[in-house]
DNA sequence: TAGTGTGAATTTCTTCACAGCG
DNA sequence: CGCTGTGAAGAAATTCACACTA
């Protein structure tokens, strides 16, 4: 009796700890600790624990768990059974960049295809990847089975980006443009803005500074 | 009176909230209420109610927020009186990718200087970023006055560069390589990484496709 | 005995709902 | 009257602490 929901709190760790998993296998070690995890993974061991009883009772007590299992165990939760072909709307800095990264087809994600508008690049191939113009975006969708769509246009077209990529039936978007996008609710949407990042440490950055101006907080 | 701690939940969402003022006031607008506020961010109305609450009191009852005002507050809070100097470490896709992007600039993290072992790009200059090599990052972030480091080497590189930039005295980090790094309580750590983010995807996927393929859950 | 798995306590974050002000 | 600001309620996530077992 499963009783599924993951916490998302928790899903966002699994990669993690997955990527550690990995590291402890190509360097044969069999079996973890949540507290030699939980090290590695930057967190703390009771989180470990927790996070883990998710995917079920993979541990034996006194001992630890075993790599190999839960390395299994997590991929399987992951999807990564399967290979999910991503498509990229954008082809820009960011965008190229991403079609480079072997990290991605190396772990699963094969980046089959771009877009973009930009005439010089429509039909030519770069790293493999072959660029076209939006038109052709739900045929090549359908052509390539992409389940996932990377948004890295400027801001003022990713909405309709990810409108298209909704139409075309991809139901995972990683958006890189900085604005808030809108999908149905049955689609997964992630955000990664790099000057909002910046930003929150910019914050960090101006309060450390102006506490050390303004000398330490009261003592309770 | 003002009790500061703003909570990081606040703050995570604080540089979204910027970017709606200014395209309002970039479109005129002169007054918007939480609703407003809420529908163009992406979340709800009380949440931005109690988000704004804790920079202080700047709405007024019955007609809302004054765009200008809290843009000042807003900008204010997140350090951005000050342009923060970015360098980057590791000069490869990702990091070149970041070095061209215009929006750094533009919003007040110019990129001052990179870093990079590769003998062909020490001495070079792309996009007007000047590529140095590691052994000089400590003098690097002296002359440029450097407050963010930005780690985009490969993950074997990481820590080695989180470290040299904690000792030339940077204490905010933004982390792209996938390895969990390990810094002083007083520097500010986040981390992008893009192969997470697309496994978190791929776990929605399996997800769905696997309630998909079994039927709905059962009801109560 | 060492270390998992998990209820319970705690903290953090979100949402509700409404008093009170312009 | 409309909308902010905020206590209080509720939900989610984290941490504690220990019973239990391989």
């Amino acid at each position: 009796m499963t009783a599924r929901p993951i916490p998302e709190a928790t899903v966002a760790r699994l990669p993690v700890y997955l990527r550690v998993l990995v590291d402890l296998a190509g360097d044969g070690v069999e079996t973890v600790s949540s507290e030699e995890l939980a090290e590695l993974a930057g967190v703390n061991a009771a989180k470990v624990r927790k996070d883990l009883s998710h995917l079920g009772s993979y541990g034996t007590r006194g001992v630890g768990y075993d790599v190999a299992r839960l390395r299994l165990q997590m991929s399987r939760a992951l999807g990564l059974v399967h290979t999910w072909p991503v498509v990229i709307a954008g082809f820009g800095n960011i965008g190229r960049a991403l079609a480079k990264h072997e990290g991605f087809r190396e772990r699963g994600f094969p980046v089959v295809a771009a877009f973009d508008v930009d005439p010089d690049l429509v039909g030519s191939t770069v790293e493999g990847v072959p660029v076209h113009h939006p038109d052709e975006l739900t045929a090549v969708v359908a052509e390539t089975g992409a389940a996932i769509g990377v948004i890295a246009t400027p801001a003022a077209a990713a909405q309709q980006a990810a409108d298209q990529f909704v139409a075309a039936g991809v139901r995972a978007l990683l958006n890189f443009a900085p604005t808030v996008l809108t999908v149905p609710p049955e689609v997964s949407l992630r955000a990664v803005d790099l000057v909002v990042e910046l930003q929150i440490l910019g914050f960090h950055l101006a309060q450390t500074s102006e506490g050390a101006r303004r000398g330490r907080r009261s003592a309770s």
